[in-house]
DNA sequence: TTGCACTGGTGTAAAATACACACTAATTTC
DNA sequence: GAAATTAGTGTGTATTTTACACCAGTGCAA
């Protein structure tokens, strides 16, 4: 017993802001509450933490939970703690965002009970608890780091085509890019593997499929390589300003 | 009584790395610790959330009890929750950064009484629990935000020459800037206000004053003005990356 | 088999931005 | 009035971003 346990406590939680990309959409798997408060409605994933338990260790409890998988990509946002923002008592939550491959996600047991459903994050628009504003949190901050650090693939299956990888960062940023200026700029960062296989099964001419090479990632993160894609920004910033005039 | 009294609670606190900018250096404002653990150990200002408090309440209540500064600015940056990061007990804190100008802050009897000083972040080697890694992430933080948000005023007196705020800028971001293209840049932003005013007392040619115009700024922001700093940025990368060959 | 529908794939020129660089101007001090 | 010190200023080059349009390969239907 110290002087500690007098201080007041609290209980704390994980929510994580599940996104996958499928059919050209970004999407975020969500729960449909059982219980109040907010019966019935749309809410994060999201669970306490235990007391033996790292902040990163539950947040992977969370995802795991619901989609059997692992070792995926996994990024603290921010801290909610308003005193309000549960009904039952002082709940701070700490926000994360993972990225998942729709394909590679089996529905788990657990997620079926928990009625999990992907939603197109553009159209969701009201969610339990302040689980919107987490919501918009992430997404900003998923719209920033995808600018700096070629994480985008952690939503697409290992072989992709370019066009699907383009549709991606359209579908992240909210924009739309240029076709050649798009493939310039990521081929330019020499990040991909060209697989030497096309595309089957489309009534069209075949993309070439490519995969992402994370060891030569590493290696150039390590020479303080730069992967900014600036592309779309400066456009969009001009859009806004004159349609602010 | 809910169910959810059943769930584990912990404690949790707010560390808050204030940053102050003098004589050329970037500081950051400690506590010598009086008691246990890690007594006598510097350490960042922090302590307990109150059950009436929001975070950024409690942030900003550290902030003015050690300075009797309001109203700066404070941005919330991670959290901190590793099971053994205290060894009395489970203690989970969301850590702050906050800018302050060194002049205005008058030492309070709450500072005095816990031992504040300013230290030049760059020889800080060593704090008590883990937060050397929490000055670590807030720096890095700021050194990013400072890119992209004109903050660095914040840290500033009112009235400032071009070539303080250049050093500032060079404080934060650890690297020189050339002297015409910052000035270039900065001066292009149109949100400093010409004081029509010069230096006094300086044994050289004196420098003219400018004031950061706050408003003018809440005006460009909204019409979605982009503040980039990009300066120095390839040079950097360009640097990092001969080193590693 | 031919043509249509569809998506894949490619280059170049103009504009904006980042970068490198060196001298004159104004003031104090001795 | 000479020396010392910092303020202030402009231009050319390299790099990056942007805008933009056509031919190529495949499946399918007529």
């Amino acid at each position: 017993m110290t002087e500690f346990d007098n201080f007041f406590k609290s209980a704390f939680t994980v929510d994580n802001v599940i996104f996958g990309f499928d059919e050209g959409d970004l999407k975020v798997l969500l729960i449909k509450r059982g219980e109040a408060p907010y019966m019935g409605q749309w809410a994060l994933p999201g669970y306490f933490v235990y007391p033996n338990e790292d902040l990163d260790t539950a947040a992977n409890r969370v995802l795991e939970e619901l989609t059997g998988l692992r070792h995926v990509y996994l990024e603290q946002v921010k801290t909610f703690g308003a005193v309000n923002r549960h009904p039952f008592g002082r709940v701070i939550t700490v926000a994360y965002f993972s990225l998942v491959k729709i394909n590679d996600y089996k529905l788990q047991p657990a997620s079926i009970a928990r009625k999990a459903q992907w939603h197109p994050v553009s159209e969701v628009k009201e969610l339990a608890f302040d689980h919107f504003e987490i919501l918009q949190s992430c997404f900003q901050r998923l719209k920033s780091s995808v600018r700096w650090r070629p994480i985008g693939f952690e939503l697409l299956p290992p072989h992709f085509t370019l066009t699907e990888l383009q549709h991606l960062y359209e579908a992240i940023l909210e924009t739309e890019l240029d076709k050649r200026n798009f493939r310039k700029k990521i081929l330019g960062m020499d990040l991909l593997l060209d697989l030497d296989q096309t595309q089957e099964g489309v009534a069209h001419r075949p993309a070439k499929l490519y995969r992402f090479d994370r060891e030569k990632y590493l290696r150039f993160q390590a020479e303080g390589f730069n992967f900014e894609l600036k592309e779309g920004q400066r456009k969009e910033v001009r859009k806004r300003r004159m349609e602010a005039v």
